[in-house]
Formats: C-alpha cells, sequence, structure tokens
DNA sequence: CTTTGACCTGTGAGTTGCTCACAGGTTTTA
DNA sequence: TAAAACCTGTGAGCAACTCACAGGTCAAAG
C-alpha cells in the first residue's frame, strides 16, 4: 500500500502517515523501483492501533515505547494498565481546571450584566476586566 | 522600571514580559544610556490586564485587539463581551469533550479489569487498546 | 580599580501533534 | 505526450510561553 492507500484504510491524512513514519511509529519497506514506501498489514494494524490509543490520551512518545515492547516480544499490556491511570488522572485534574475556568468566566458574565461600558480614560482599560476579581484564583495554583 | 521589576510586580516571568514586549502589548521606553527597556506603570497596568485577560480565556491576539481599541480611544467592552461569550461556549465544549474522553478511559479501565495480559503474537500488538470497543466515539465527532 | 555576580540585550529553539507548503520526481489518465 | 494526480523529504506554522546562548552593563566587594 502506498501512503495515501493506508492512510484512507486508517481514516487519517496522509500527512499523518508521513509524520507518524518520520517518528518512527511505522517501518514501510520501499519500492526499489521507484523509492516510494510500502505499507504492509502489519503497518496498518499498527497505525489503527496508534490511533485508538490516541484517542484513548495516550502521547507518540508512550504509543512508541508500546510497539517497542510489542516488538521485542515483551507484553506492553502493564505499561498500558500504569501510563493509562497517569493519564486518567490527568485528565480528571484538566476537567477540574476548566470547570473552575467556566465558573470565573460565568460569573464575570454575571457582574458584567450590571456594568456600563466604559470609555478608556487613561486608568482604565476595560473596567470588566480590570475590576474582575480574582481572589477566587488564589486556591487554584499549579504546581 | 526594568524587567524584571515589572515582572515581580505582576507575579511573571520576566521571559513572559519579554515575550509580550515582543508582541507588542507592552511598549516600553528605553534608557539611552544603556538601552535598557523601561517600563512604567502604564505598562504594568497593561501587564497586570493582560494576565486577568489570560486568566479569563482571552487569547493573546485577542489581548492585542483590545489593547489597540483603548489606545484608540474607544472602549473594548462590547468586544471583550462578544470575546467572552465565543470563549465560553468553546470552554464548555472542551469539558464536554474531556468528560467523553473520561468515561472512555474510565470504561476501557473497567473493561481492562477483566482482561489477562497478552503476550505479542503478531496479530496482536496489545489486546487492551485493540479490542477497546469505539462505537461510543462515533457520537462526539470534531466539526 | 578590578573582579565577580547579577542583571540586561536580542534571537533562536523547544514544547505537542499534527497540517500545510514547497520543489522536484513518478505514474496514471486522456 | 502532456496534464493531472500522486509520490518524495524537508521545513515551517500553530499557542503561549520557557529556556538557552552569547555578549553588554552595572553595583558592590576586595
Amino acid at each position: 500500500m502506498k501512503v495515501k492507500e493506508i492512510a484512507q484504510a486508517a481514516g487519517v491524512n496522509p500527512d499523518t502517515v508521513r509524520f507518524y513514519t518520520r517518528e518512527g511509529l511505522l517501518n514501510p519497506a520501499r519500492n526499489p523501483d521507484n523509492n516510494y514506501q510500502q505499507y504492509d498489514a502489519d503497518d496498518l494494524r499498527r497505525l489503527r492501533f496508534a490511533r485508538k490509543a490516541r484517542q484513548l490520551g495516550f502521547s507518540l512518545p508512550e504509543i512508541r515505547s508500546i510497539l517497542d515492547q510489542a516488538d521485542d516480544h515483551h507484553s506492553p499490556c502493564p505499561m498500558v494498565r500504569e501510563v493509562f491511570e497517569k493519564r486518567l488522572a490527568e485528565v480528571e485534574r484538566e476537567i477540574a481546571e476548566l470547570q473552575q475556568l467556566r465558573e470565573r468566566m460565568k460569573s464575570a458574565l454575571g457582574i458584567w450584566r450590571e456594568m456600563p461600558d466604559g470609555t478608556p480614560d487613561g486608568h482604565t482599560i476595560c473596567r470588566l476586566i480590570e475590576h474582575w476579581d480574582d481572589a477566587a484564583l488564589a486556591s487554584g495554583g499549579k504546581e
């Protein structure tokens, strides 16, 4: 299979296939006649695997590690479980952060409804933002 | 004020100050003696404004527009309100997406508890991922 | 008065996972 | 046989910083 074919078979952009190849996730052979990349069923399996793993939140380096382990006939599953739990925790944290942001935004919107628009006077740029109280932020620090 | 001073006054990394200056959000004068950047109270106001706006979800180009409008003595408030509502909608969408991801991950974890780890056999890389059903994904498309 | 250390300068690269652009070679279609 | 569609590798662009580098400047200590 050529780039476009495997890309279509996996439902991804051909450039993504090229990118994954560059990154070493895919190891196509070469057609000696024209130097085209030649992907086989194994590459397609790896590509589909990679896409599923991405949808589950794995990073490309993580996916590469998993693939490498499998190539060495070691079961990547324990590693998959471990990485996965870490990712889940991260996702939970991201959700919490975004929800906090949403609350900040909503409270700002509520307050703004009663505030008149001001013209910048050299002291103030936009009261809406400048007078928004970020005391609530103190609780949500990043580590 | 020099870079480090204004950075401390606003509670940001000096490199962020330099970056914002490069990006045109800050317009410091120059000390002709040594070519150092010289920030004044107005720059500090802009910097604090920018940080607050960032925490509220505005992008740097958006913040620059707001600042530019204020410099022209137009009230940026209507624009702020408009951009803000769009951002809020985006945040809601991001939260929904992440929550969906979390559900996918949790359901995968649940299923995995009952699955044995497998050794790669040339057909399978990691059953955990390959046998994970992504039918649920069909509903959550991106536009 | 010189050295040391802390600060300043601008610029370029690294982060993540692609996506797009470019210039040139190949194959297919008309 | 020429145009269209594909292939090749490489480099840049996205967001919002952060860090590294090489060299200039300045305050205080010796």
